[in-house]
DNA sequence: TGGTTATTCAACAAGATGATTGACTATCAA
DNA sequence: TTGATAGTCAATCATCTTGTTGAATAACCA
């Protein structure tokens, strides 16, 4: 597993959409559910059915939401015969962070607050895993 | 300035949406022009006139723009007489890095190395302001 | 007062998003 | 072969986004 963060990762190729590889990133983050579904992938890769289990909205719906995650590059489907098992990649989220950092003189200070965080919170987890929400 | 990032700032209150103060940060920063003005944001002050000068679009467009950085608490306008000046606020954008941190378990070898990014690059800017680019 | 300037508001159009339901494809299993 | 299962595709609909242009508002200036 390499996963280069150093250049886009372009994991979608972006088709003929004039959008940035960034773009989607942080629209991809814009929804609550999109969030959930990644914070739950972050536990374990899951197949579709399993990550739409929890959420008050058809099937469909969550199938199109993955596929916002897939052409953010966020999330890779493995299909094996009829499941297709979904799991996080790590580049695309690297490259947003390292966006949120790169233009952050004014708010030095408080950057220099989350380096300490994550300073502080290598291979722990700072909060516990919060109740699964039911979004909407 | 005391810029609390604690708590979710709510600095826009988010009206009768359903969206969380984190959906209208993640959105806020899915659109390249956006960034570009924050970045620039970043920089100095700038009055609305003096944000849209550089882009090829209108004016109106470019104020509906910063609007929707507003009401995510990205940015906040300061209002004299007919101008109005507009300044970057750090907590909600705090708010998301610390996101992006808080689910990263399937990925600490990266965000271990982000964090001696960040550790290394205090008080520094990796990359030279990049030239201004005219979006669209 | 009248005119210019700075900004926002309003209305419009094209396209994207997010949800629905129904149909379809493909795989597995008896 | 038949039927159930997993997932996607397609059509539809309401709403949001993002740009446009024109008008309105408000403040400054001569």
């Amino acid at each position: 597993m390499t996963t280069q963060v150093t250049a886009a990762p372009s994991a979608t190729d972006d088709g003929a959409s004039s959008h940035s590889a960034l773009d989607h990133v942080f629209f991809a983050l814009s929804d609550t559910t999109r969030r959930d579904i990644l914070e739950r992938l972050n536990d374990t890769p899951m197949v579709v059915s399993q990550i739409a289990a929890p959420y008050a909205m058809s099937l469909q719906a969550v199938s199109r939401h993955i596929q916002v995650l897939v052409r953010a590059g966020l999330v890779h489907q493995e299909r094996t015969g009829r499941i297709s098992l979904c799991r996080l990649d790590a580049g695309p989220i690297f490259m947003a962070a390292v966006w949120i950092n790169q233009y952050s003189r004014y708010w030095q200070t408080q950057f220099d607050t989350l380096a300490d965080w994550l300073g502080r919170h290598r291979g722990r987890r700072k909060t516990p895993r919060r109740a699964r929400s039911r979004p909407r």
